[in-house]
DNA sequence: TGACTTTTGGACCATATAGTCCTATTATCA
DNA sequence: TGATAATAGGACTATATGGTCCAAAAGTCA
C-alpha cells in the first residue's frame, strides 16, 4: 500500500461520509486528495466502486484502531468501557455538529439494496463491529441476568447506535443525543443481575463531559 | 389537490425510497408516473426539491394512516399496542425482503446535513411520530417506573427501529431483525413496574407470525 | 545506466441531468 | 360558449459524470 493510496482513501472517505458516495465524484476526489489528473486517480483505483469498498475497508480500521479501541482496554470493569463506548459515540456526534453521521450507517442505506458487492462489505464490518462488542460482553457474562444472548444484545447496541446518528443529524439537539445514549446505557444496565429498570447506577461521561464543555 | 399530484408523489415515493432522491431522476418520475413528458411533470411541481418535500409529507401521511394507526386503536392494552407497533415494522421490512427501509430516516441520511428544507420537513416528521408514541406511553404511565421520562423513550423506539432497517438491510436475516424487535420490547417492558429485565411477559406477534408464514 | 513507477496535463466520449420553452389538443366546469 | 387546467410531444441548453487514451516528465532503485 502506497502513502499516496492512503491519502486518497481517506480524502474519498471524508467526502463520502458527508455527501454520499453517489454524489462523490471522482473530480471531487482529485482535487481533495490533490491529485493532478483523472490518469492519476486511475492508476490506484480501478473503478469508482473499487474506490468505494475499499473506502469502507480503510473506515474500519480507523474505527478499530481509534472508536472501538475503547472496547479493547485490558483494564477496568467492562460494562464501564462499554458505556465510555457508548458515550464516545454520541460526543463525537456532538462535537462535530451532528454531521456526518455513521460511514457504514450512511453507505447501507445509499447502497445496501442495489449492490451486493457493498452490501457484504458493510455486512462484514457489522459482523466485526458485533464480535468486539460481543467480547466484552462476555466479559461481563457473569452477572448477566440468565438466558440473555449476547449476539442479539451486541446487535441491539449497533442497532441503537446507528439510530442515535440518524435522529442526531435531523434534531441537532445535543440533549437527545445524550438521552438516547443514556437510554441505552440504562438498558444494558438492565440486564445485569440487580439492574432494575431504574437509573443507571453510576451517570457516566456524556452528562459529565456535557457539565465540562 | 389533483389526483394526478398525489400520483407524481407515490410514484416518486417508491422510486425514492428505494434508490434515494438524488438518484431519481425527474425522468424516472415521469416514467414511473406516466406521464407524458416534462411539461406535464412541472405543470405540477415546480422544481425537484418541491417534489421531494412533497413527497416526505405525503409519506408521512400514508405511515400515519397505516403504520401509527395501530398505536390509536381505542381499544386494548397500550403496551401491547406498542408491542405490536414495533412487530408490525420488523415484520414489514422482512416481507419486502429487507429493501427500502425507513423512507424517513432514508432522506435524514442522504439530506439532512445538505439541505435544511429537507432536514426540517424531517425534523417535523419525527416529531409528530413520536407524539403519537408518547400519547400511548402516556396511557402507560400508571404502570411505569417512576422518573421514566417519556419523551426521551419515544426517541429511542424510534432510534432502535431506524437502526433496525439500517442492520436489517445489510445482514438480510430476518432472525436479526425479530431479535431487535423483541430486544426493544423487553427494555420497554422493563420500564414497567415489576418488568424487570428477564422475558418479555407475552411473546409477540414477530415469532408467532414468523411461525405462521 | 536502465527499467519501472509515479506524476503531470489534457483531450475526448457517451451518457445523463434539471430545467426551459413552445405548440397543440383535450377535459372541465362556470 | 369560453376561460382554464390538464395532457401530449418534443426541441433545446448548460452542466456534470465515469471512464479512456495519449504523451511526456520526474522520481526510484537495482
Amino acid at each position: 500500500m502506497s502513502d499516496r493510496r492512503t491519502e486518497i482513501l481517506d480524502a474519498a472517505a471524508r467526502l463520502i461520509r458527508h455527501q454520499g458516495f453517489q454524489a462523490t465524484s471522482i473530480d471531487d476526489v482529485i482535487r481533495e486528495a490533490g491529485l493532478c489528473g483523472k490518469a492519476h486517480f486511475y492508476h490506484y483505483f480501478e473503478s469508482k466502486e473499487a474506490l468505494g469498498l475499499a473506502v469502507v475497508e480503510r473506515q474500519f480500521e480507523r474505527f478499530a484502531e481509534q472508536g472501538l479501541s475503547i472496547l479493547r482496554e485490558p483494564l477496568g470493569d467492562p460494562m464501564d468501557r462499554l458505556n465510555r463506548f457508548v458515550d464516545a459515540i454520541a460526543r463525537a456526534h456532538i462535537d462535530s455538529a451532528f454531521q456526518g453521521g455513521c460511514p457504514f450507517g450512511n453507505l447501507a442505506t445509499e447502497m445496501a439494496d442495489e449492490n451486493e458487492a457493498f452490501r457484504l462489505r458493510l455486512r462484514s464490518v457489522f459482523d466485526r463491529w458485533s464480535e468486539q462488542l460481543q467480547s466484552v460482553l462476555w466479559e461481563v457474562r457473569p452477572r448477566l441476568v440468565p438466558g440473555v444472548d449476547t449476539a442479539r444484545l451486541a446487535t441491539m447496541v449497533i442497532a441503537v447506535v446507528e439510530g442515535m446518528l440518524i435522529v442526531g443529524r435531523v434534531k441537532r439537539d445535543a440533549a437527545v443525543v445524550e438521552g438516547i445514549a443514556s437510554e441505552l446505557q440504562r438498558y444494558l444496565a438492565s440486564q445485569l443481575v440487580g439492574g432494575h429498570g431504574g437509573m443507571v447506577e453510576a451517570q457516566h461521561a456524556v452528562s459529565a463531559a456535557a457539565a465540562g464543555a
